[in-house]
DNA sequence: ACCTGAACACCGTTCAAGT
DNA sequence: ACCTGAACACCGTTCAAGT
C-alpha cells in the first residue's frame, strides 16, 4: 500500500520525539518507512516543508479554548501558554522546529494566533498587539529551548533530577512579568 | 607561516557575516584558509567549539558599561540590550549561534552576565534575578532571530525596505514591557 | 500515481604519516 | 608543533526510468 504524507509526518514526529533533530534525516525516514529516499520527495517538496508540518502537528495537542471575557483574558493567555509549553517541552528541539515553521508559514500555527486574539480581547491596543504576541512567543520558545539544551548537556553529566522544576518556575515568572508589564493582571496566580 | 586559532575564528566570523550559518562549513573554512580540513582540528576540538568562540567574538563589539547607580540601572539595562542588538542584528543567524554558545559555555558571554549584575543593582530580588535575565535574553535573541528570518524570506521576494524599522520598534516595545513588569521604570524613553 | 536506482555535490571527524 | 592525504560514515536533492 502506498506511502502517504501523513505517514511521513508521523514518522518524522516519531524520530524527532525519540532522537532529536540531529537524527531526523530524510534518509533515516526513508529507511524507517522502507522506501528509497527519492520517494519522500514525491510527498513533500523539501525537508523544510516537512518540518513545518511537523511543527503544526505538535500543536494539534492544544485544543482551541473558549473565547474568554475581557476580565478573564489575561488568565486565558497564561493558561494557553502553559498548554503550549506542555505540548512542546517533551519533544527535543521542538523550539527550533517551531521557530522555523513560524518564519516559513506562520499561518499554519493556529494556537499562536489565538494568543493575538486574546490580547485584543484583553484590551491591548491594536498597535501593540502583534508586538505583545511576539514577546510572549519569544519567551515561550526561548524558555523551552534553554530548558532542553540544559537537559541535553545534563545527559552528559549525572542526571540531576532537579532540572525539570527549574524550567517551570522560570517560565511562569516570565509570563507573569510580561503580562504585568502590559498592565494585564491575571486574576488567579 | 602557521595558521592560528584566531585566524580560524576570524575566517568563521567572516563567512557567517557574509553568507550565513548554512555556508559556514569546516571544509569551506579550510578552502578559504588554504589548508586541508584536518588541519582545522589541530586548532579546535570541533565545529561547535569554534562556534562558541565565534559567538564570544561577536560580543567583543560591546564594551563593558560603567556600573550604574540603582536609579539609573533600568536605563543601563535597556541601553546594554540595545547595544547587544546592534552588535548582532547585521550578522545572519547570529541568534542561533548565540543560543548554542549560551547553552555550551555561558561564561564565555560576559555581556550577558552584565545584565544580571545590573538587575541586582536595580534591586531585583536575588531569587528572581536569574529568571529576569533569561526573560530579557530570550527577548533579545528571539527578536533578532525573527527579524533575520523575515529578512531571509524577504530576500526571495521584492526588497520591501520597511522591514528594518519594524524590528526596532518591536524590540523596544518588548524591553519596555518586561522592565515595567519587573517594576523597573527607565527614566528616559 | 507512485516509486526505484543512481547520481551530484556536499557534510563533520579521525588519523596515520609526513615535515 | 603543525599539517597532508585519505578515508569513514554520513547528508539533501534531482531525475530518468520503471510499474
Amino acid at each position: 500500500m502506498a506511502l502517504t504524507r501523513e505517514q511521513l509526518i508521523d514518522a518524522a514526529v516519531g524520530v524527532l520525539s525519540e532522537f532529536g533533530l540531529a537524527d531526523l534525516s530524510m534518509r533515516r525516514l526513508a529507511r524507517e518507512l522502507d522506501v528509497q529516499v527519492g520517494a519522500l520527495y514525491w510527498h513533500v517538496k523539501s525537508k523544510q516543508e516537512l518540518l513545518v508540518d511537523v511543527a503544526a502537528r505538535l500543536l494539534d495537542a492544544v485544543p482551541r479554548p473558549e473565547s474568554p471575557t475581557p476580565a478573564l483574558a489575561p488568565m486565558a493567555i497564561a493558561a494557553l501558554l502553559r498548554q503550549l509549553r506542555t505540548a512542546l517541552i517533551t519533544v527535543p528541539d521542538s523550539a527550533e522546529v517551531m521557530q522555523l515553521a513560524q518564519s516559513m508559514r506562520p499561518e499554519s500555527l493556529d494556537p499562536l494566533g489565538w494568543i493575538l486574539d486574546f490580547l485584543r480581547i484583553a484590551g491591548v491596543p491594536e498597535s501593540d498587539a502583534t508586538y505583545a504576541r511576539h514577546v510572549l512567543v519569544n519567551h515561550l520558545l526561548g524558555s523551552i529551548g534553554a530548558h532542553q539544551e540544559a537537559l541535553a548537556l545534563a545527559a552528559g553529566t549525572e542526571p540531576s533530577e532537579s532540572s525539570s522544576d527549574w524550567g517551570d518556575e522560570a517560565f511562569d515568572y516570565g509570563v507573569r512579568v510580561i503580562l504585568r508589564g502590559m498592565a494585564l493582571e491575571p486574576i488567579a496566580g
